[in-house]
DNA sequence: ATGGTTGAGCGTCAA
C-alpha cells in the first residue's frame, strides 16, 4: 500500500510577516509536510495557530530572537526526533527532525538552515565562515556514524550552491560564499552519506537550476542571477520512489516576496 | 572595488 508524499521546503525569512503567502504555497504545491527556515520567532511567540489554520494539525517548531528558527507542519502525524546534537554547541535553531508516520512505515525527515557564512570565504579572518565549515562537517560525520539511513528527506537552506549549474556564472562565483571549493567540497561530503540530490534526479546537471535570487538586483527575473541553495535530499532506499518536484518560481515576485522560492518534491512510498 | 535590499527590533547585526 503506497501514498503520495509531498514535502515542500521553504526559507520564509520571517514566519510573521510571511505567514499570509502560506496558502499561496499550500494551493500551489499541495504539500502534506511544509518544512520552513528562518522563521526569525521566539518559540513564545510562535503564532500556534498558523499551522493548523493552513490545514496541517500536527506542527513542530525551534525559534530564538531576530534570526534563524526552523518549523515542519504536517497534515501527517509527526512525532519529534531528538537525536541530534546542538550544532557547533552554539544553541542556535537551526535543525528540527521528525518523524512521519505513514501507512507504509515511519519516514525520518530533517528541517536544517545552514549557517550563510558571511562575505569573507576565508576561516582565519571570518568567523562566520568558518561556523558554516564546522557546521558542515559536524553534520557530516553525525550522519555518518548512523549505521543505517532508512526512509530519510532532508531539506533546507543548506547555503551552498554545490554544481557548476546551481549558480549564474560559475566562474564568477567561484570566491563567492556559497560556490567556493571549500564549501561545495564539504557539502558533497555531507551528501555521500547515505544521501541523493532529489532535484537533481530531475533536473540535469548541465541544465541551470536556482531557488534563491537576491533582494539586491533591481529585476531579479531579467538579471536570473540566481543560486541553488535549497534542496531536498533522500536516502539512497527512496530514489525510485522520487515521483516529481516542483521549483515555485512565481513566488518571487509574491508580494513582500521571501528571496528563496518554495521547493518541493512527491515521493510515491 | 563598491553597492545594491531586506528583516528583527531599536544597537546594528545577519543575510
Amino acid at each position: 500500500m503506497t501514498e503520495r508524499l509531498r514535502i515542500a521546503t521553504w526559507n520564509i525569512n520571517s514566519l510573521r510577516l510571511r505567514a499570509p503567502l502560506l496558502p499561496g504555497l499550500v494551493e500551489a504545491l499541495r504539500p502534506d509536510v511544509i518544512c520552513l527556515q528562518e522563521t526569525k520567532v521566539p518559540d513564545s511567540l510562535f503564532p500556534v495557530n498558523v499551522p493548523a489554520q493552513l490545514g496541517y494539525p500536527f506542527a513542530a517548531w525551534r525559534g530564538m530572537k531576530g534570526y534563524n528558527g526552523v518549523a515542519i507542519f504536517s497534515r501527517l502525524p509527526l512525532r519529534p526526533l531528538d537525536i541530534a546534537p546542538d550544532w557547533c554547541a552554539r544553541g542556535d535553531c537551526r535543525h528540527l527532525a521528525v518523524t512521519l508516520d505513514l501507512r507504509s512505515g515511519p519516514v525520518e525527515l530533517h528541517n536544517f538552515y545552514v549557517p550563510a557564512g558571511g562575505d569573507v570565504p576565508d576561516r582565519a579572518s571570518n568567523p562566520k565562515f568558518a561556523h558554516k565549515l564546522d557546521f558542515v562537517a559536524e553534520a557530516t560525520h553525525w550522519f555518518a556514524a548512523r549505521t543505517t539511513l532508512p526512509r530519510t528527506v532532508l531539506v533546507g537552506d543548506l547555503n551552498i550552491a554545490p554544481l557548476e549549474h546551481d549558480v549564474w556564472s560559475h566562474r564568477q562565483m567561484l570566491a563567492v560564499v556559497s560556490h567556493t571549493p571549500a564549501e561545495t567540497t564539504a557539502l558533497a561530503a555531507w551528501q555521500r552519506r547515505g544521501f541523493y540530490d532529489a532535484l537533481r534526479h530531475f533536473v540535469p546537471p548541465e541544465k541551470k537550476l536556482y531557488t534563491w535570487w537576491s533582494y539586491r538586483n533591481r529585476d531579479w527575473r531579467a538579471s536570473d542571477r540566481g543560486r541553488r541553495l535549497d534542496h531536498v535530499w533522500v536516502s539512497q532506499d527512496l530514489k525510485d520512489n522520487l515521483r516529481s518536484h516542483t521549483i515555485h518560481r512565481d513566488a518571487r515576485d509574491w508580494p513582500q516576496a521571501s528571496d528563496h522560492v518554495p521547493v518541493g518534491v512527491e515521493l510515491e512510498v
